[in-house]
RNA sequence: CGCAGGGUAGUGUAACUGGCAAACAUGUCGGGUUCAUACCCCGAAGAUUGCGGGUUCAAAUCCCGUCCCUGCAA
């Protein structure tokens, strides 16, 4: 079965590793062009290019994949069917009706929860207990396609953005593999998406990460938890921003301080009043300075009870 | 050459209008108090102040170069 790859992060490349490992042939590899990043602006190919290329296969990264000069680029490259993974990019019906399987995507939440562009973070700001991987056949709306094959992963009480996307990176390149040879036999039953059960888990923005502390200690901590390492947790200081890498939240009673004060400083983290409990910051970043542990962070003495966060 | 902050004992900071033995916190080691401890008290060790060069009687502090780190913007 001949395959067209497309996506770019992390994620995505795990699954085209596993593809390639596997032993099926990747025709060619579809990703978003190279981006400036980091500080000097110099320009970086995604995970999947970086793939891509240390298995010498071609790559295409089209600026709009919609375009008809893309599409029919897109059809130089034969294939059974289109397996897609957090690639970025709306598909065109034209293009997902191209291969003989059409287009599967490996999606990042159990569906038809958390539809959209960042189900991992968000289940973890919510709270859920458990998320996973879904692979479905993809049609015109975002997410909306019939469900194919599913894998549960819990989410455990420490749990971060990070760690999570490493996970389920792995759940969804074990379960495509799995899934391909059942999709090539037919030995599947598509399964419809409960629309009143559906949700969307829009895309992260920096401001996503700016913590209010009239929120609870939980909301917080999950906040914090969901949005390590990208866009992270954060606040203000003294005009200064500081990110939260690291915090517990505790179910003391308030007394009567504004959400936002520093209540204590201990011998671990300082605690922030927050609209329903503390919490205990454990790991934090100063802007300008390295991420460190609240221990290092108070021997420079910086905080004083009674100061104010936000 | 996108904007900006920073590189000082193991760690985090101070001093940075040039000049007292480079300060504080924490950690480490020794000792003491205690039934005991993450508490407390006494003492000790630990820094050629990122690297190179320059100005000066004198530089962590000023100037030039260079390497690295970080926030923002992309």
């Amino acid at each position: 079965m001949k395959i067209v790859f497309m996506g770019t992060p992390d994620y995505a490349a795990t699954a085209l590793e596993a593809i390639i490992t596997a032993g099926y042939e990747v025709t060619g590899v579809v990703c978003q062009p190279d981006k400036p990043k980091g500080r000097s602006g110099a320009l970086a190919a995604c995970p999947v290019k970086e793939c891509a290329l240390k298995y010498g296969l071609p790559v295409f990264q089209p600026e709009r994949i919609k375009r008809a000069e893309a599409v029919e680029e897109l059809k130089k490259f034969p294939a059974d069917v289109f397996v897609v993974a957090a690639f970025g990019q709306i598909l065109s019906e034209e293009i997902l009706t191209m291969p003989k399987y059409g287009c599967i995507n490996i999606h990042a939440s159990l569906l038809p929860k958390y539809r959209g562009a960042a189900p991992i973070q968000w289940c973890i700001v919510d709270g859920e207990q458990e998320t996973g991987v879904t692979i479905m056949q993809m049609d015109a709306g975002i997410d909306t396609g019939d469900i194919l094959f599913t894998r549960t992963v819990p989410i455990t009480k420490e749990e971060t953005g990070g760690s999570l996307f490493d996970k389920l990176s792995r759940a969804g390149a074990e379960l495509i593999v799995e899934a391909l040879p059942k999709i090539e036999a037919g030995d599947f039953t598509p399964q419809k998406q409960d629309e009143a059960q559906s949700n969307y888990a829009r895309m992260l923005k920096k401001e996503d990460g700016e913590i209010v502390w009239h929120s609870t200690a939980e909301e917080i901590e999950r906040l914090v938890r969901g949005m390590n390492p990208w866009p992270s947790a954060y606040t203000f200081y003294n005009g200064k921003q500081l990110k939260i890498w690291k915090a517990e939240a505790l179910a003391e009673s308030t007394n009567d301080l504004q959400p936002g004060t520093i209540s204590g400083i201990g011998k671990s983290g300082f605690d922030i009043v927050c609209g329903n409990g503390i919490l205990r910051v454990l790991e934090a970043q100063m802007e300008g300075k390295k991420r460190m542990s609240a221990v290092d962070f108070l021997n420079g003495r910086v905080l004083a009870v009674g100061d104010r966060l936000g």
